[in-house]
DNA sequence: AGCACGCCGACT
DNA sequence: GTCGGCGTGCTC
């Protein structure tokens, strides 16, 4: 007789665990690991689904209690994906917290055996489309590290690798090279991208070069597009899949290699629960499937660049940019001068001259106002001084009751009329959107063409490709936007970039402030010239000497990643420390703070430091009172067991609100 | 979470 | 006596 243990689809945490059913003779051939079955459950013996986790011949409880399990919704093909799949499950529920279940609905194929119907949204892979293939050489830089990388999985080196390469310096090549190796070995690749909108361009290239066997899943598909491609992938019918975050749980019968472009994104944390980060999950996968795992970036996370600094990942540079393009030429404007010298507009008189320039040789611009988490800090701008707070060395938020927060501690502060440093009155919060630096372009260039993108433009469904099309065509010569601008796209005629407000983000309330900044100045100045033109960038600064910014102007990773982490570790914060958030949600502010109040009392029997409660930085949407609680330390393990301890108190208080981050993101 | 069992008050 | 209140505890 065999049997199952099998977690059952409930929200409720107290059961949250396999549950043993018989698996009945007439289903013995069907029900497989990862099978959804239809099971009775309680006293009631009401029908509900699970799935199985495990199959065995002995029964763990008398033989008596035992029920049939009652028909298979959906059996898997794959067994030995969905055995991995089951592990990594159970890895991400015991590491970031939340149900298995919860874990498991994340992780396991959809299973709805639908019919399948081709629709507009399906990228054609026929063979007529595909981008010619030139012949692929790869530079002396580039053909070291694939050799190195060839070299290190042929001898069982299973260290991740890390891959630090300048904006435009080929990376995609290089994982091209790695994969095509790797499913020469009857093996399957996952490449994961940071977002959606970056499908098209990455399946064209892939398609040029590995044709059908190349195919692409992402949360846009329906559940029979979806399921359809789960099929191919067990089968066998393709061989690498590419996709944001979700696609790292494709279940193919031997993931050979997993490889993570665009690292550093931020989008490659969950917001949902369960709240994992995609470097550490597909690390964990790798290891659990055997796959070898590469991660690139021009401006990698600090955690990740910190790994293979102390050798847990094997790290690899690309210093050039291929096709002897050269790196863009760097201006820092010190904006600080040009109110002395009477100039109050957005636009620096650098940046001014270098727009007619470059408008009148026809050539594009792209203008960057960064507006990522903007909080409403308060800056002097005729001395740059930035209000912070004394113990956090986080930039306070300037409330509408007129009040200075930390967003970290709670520290409160009076808002001033003068600058405490210098004594001016410019002091005040920063306040521009796109549709002003729009309106003042076309005040300040007459006839000039523009295009904008942000969260408004790009609202409807295909706007953003829309606008990038359109741009990419010479539409129009300017394109202004917030950070969504920034992200992978190469516009061949864009040799100037403009970064109109290099602070926006370096004064976020968030510790990783400066690290976001380095980055999105970095990979905004890398869009400058990618083709045959040298391209010129201007970073508008109240702080030109802050390292973020020097050192993004200098594109020296090295250095920066240097002083960051001194700060870090003076500052305590991550890498070198590990933080946990605790997040309390309430419609009643103080029952907000009574949620972490359990928090606090259980964190503090532990050696560890703890901080707040404060304000969530984005506090009160939806009239919800947002509160939290850090806890801070340098033993990740220890974490692990605050956290499954406040889960346990609040599992006893039905407390469901709230959750619970790692080393958190914004 | 559901659902049954159980041990007390006011009702045809 | 017994109908029903929801407190307590279990669910393979």
């Amino acid at each position: 007789m065999s049997y199952a243990d099998i977690i059952i689809e409930t929200s409720h945490e107290k059961l949250d665990r396999p549950f043993q059913y018989r698996i009945p003779e007439e289903l013995k051939d069907t029900v497989s690991l990862g099978s959804l079955v239809r099971i009775p459950f309680g006293r009631g013996n009401k029908s509900i689904k699970g799935y199985v986790v495990n199959i065995s011949d002995t029964a763990q409880v008398d033989e008596d209690r035992l029920k049939d399990v009652k028909e298979v919704v959906y059996a898997d093909t794959s067994e030995k994906a969905v055995d991995n799949l089951i592990r990594l499950a159970s890895w991400m529920k015991e590491c970031y917290g939340g149900t298995l279940i919860n874990s498991l609905k994340c992780v396991l194929p959809v299973k709805a055996p639908v019919r399948i119907r081709k629709t507009k949204q399906d990228i054609d892979t026929g063979a007529e489309d595909y981008e010619k293939v030139k012949e692929i050489i790869l530079n002396p830089e580039q053909e070291r590290i694939v050799n190195a990388f060839k070299e290190g999985y042929e001898a069982g080196d299973i260290r991740p690798v890390l891959i630090q390469g300048v904006t435009g310096s080929g990376k995609t090549e290089v994982y091209m090279e790695m994969i095509d190796f790797v499913i020469r070995k009857n093996k399957q690749a996952i490449m994961l991208i940071p977002e959606i909108s970056l499908t098209y361009q990455t399946m064209r290239r892939f398609s040029a070069r590995f044709k059908d066997r190349v195919s692409y899943l992402h949360s846009g598909l329906s559940k029979g597009e979806k399921y359809d491609r789960f099929v191919k992938a067990q089968r066998g019918e393709i061989d690498i899949i590419i996709g944001p975050r979700s696609a790292l749980f494709t279940p193919f019968p031997d993931t050979g290699i997993i490889v993570m472009d665009e690292e550093h994104d931020a989008s490659y944390h969950s917001g949902q629960m369960p709240r994992y980060s995609t470097r550490q999950t597909a690390e964990e996968y790798a290891r659990i499937t055997g796959a070898a795992f590469v991660m690139g970036s021009a401006t990698p996370s600090l955690d990740a660049y910190y790994q293979a600094d102390i050798g847990n990942y094997r790290l690899f540079e690309l210093n050039n940019r291929v096709s002897d393009a050269k790196l863009p030429r760097v201006h820092i404007v010190d904006l600080r001068r040009e109110l002395e010298n009477g100039n109050r507009s957005i636009f620096s008189e650098k940046l001014k001259s270098l727009i007619a320039d470059r408008l009148h040789k026809k050539e594009q611009v792209m203008l960057f106002l960064n507006r990522r988490g903007y909080a409403g800090f308060v800056s002097c701008r005729k001395c740059g001084y930035v209000y912070k707070c004394p113990h956090c060395d986080v930039s306070l938020s300037h409330h509408r009751d007129g009040s200075l927060v930390c967003h970290y501690c709670g520290y409160t502060t009076k808002m001033v009329k003068n600058c405490p440093e210098c004594g001016s009155k410019y002091i005040g919060g920063m306040r521009a959107g796109t549709e002003q630096v729009v309106e003042k372009l076309h005040e300040e260039f007459k006839g000039v063409k523009t295009l904008r993108m942000d969260m408004d433009t790009t609202r409807k469904k295909g706007a953003y490709e829309k606008i990038i099309s359109a741009f990419a065509a010479g539409k129009a010569d300017i394109l202004v936007g917030t950070q969504m601008i920034v992200k992978g796209h190469d516009f061949a005629n864009v040799t100037l970039v403009g970064i109109l407000a290099a602070d926006m983000s370096l004064h976020i309330s968030d510790y990783r402030a400066g690290e976001r900044t380095f980055e999105l100045l970095t990979q905004a100045a890398g869009r400058a010239g990618r083709s045959d033109k040298e391209g010129e960038v201007v970073i508008q600064t109240y702080s030109p000497e802050n390292p973020a910014i020097t050192y993004a102007a200098a594109q020296d990773y090295k250095g920066f990643y240097l002083e960051e982490l001194s700060y870090r570790n003076l500052c305590g914060y991550p890498p070198l420390m590990h933080i946990m958030k605790v997040t309390g949600l309430s419609e009643n502010e103080d029952e907000a703070y009574g949620i972490l109040d359990d928090a606090i009392n259980i964190a503090k029997t532990h050696r560890v430091q703890v901080i707040g409660p404060a304000d969530d930085g984005l506090s009160r949407i939806n009239d919800i009172y947002r509160k939290c609680l850090l806890v801070k330390t340098d033993d990740h393990k220890e974490l692990i067991r605050i956290k499954d301890e406040i889960e346990e108190a609040r599992e006893r208080k039905k407390d469901t609100s709230g959750w619970i981050d790692f080393d958190f993101d914004g």
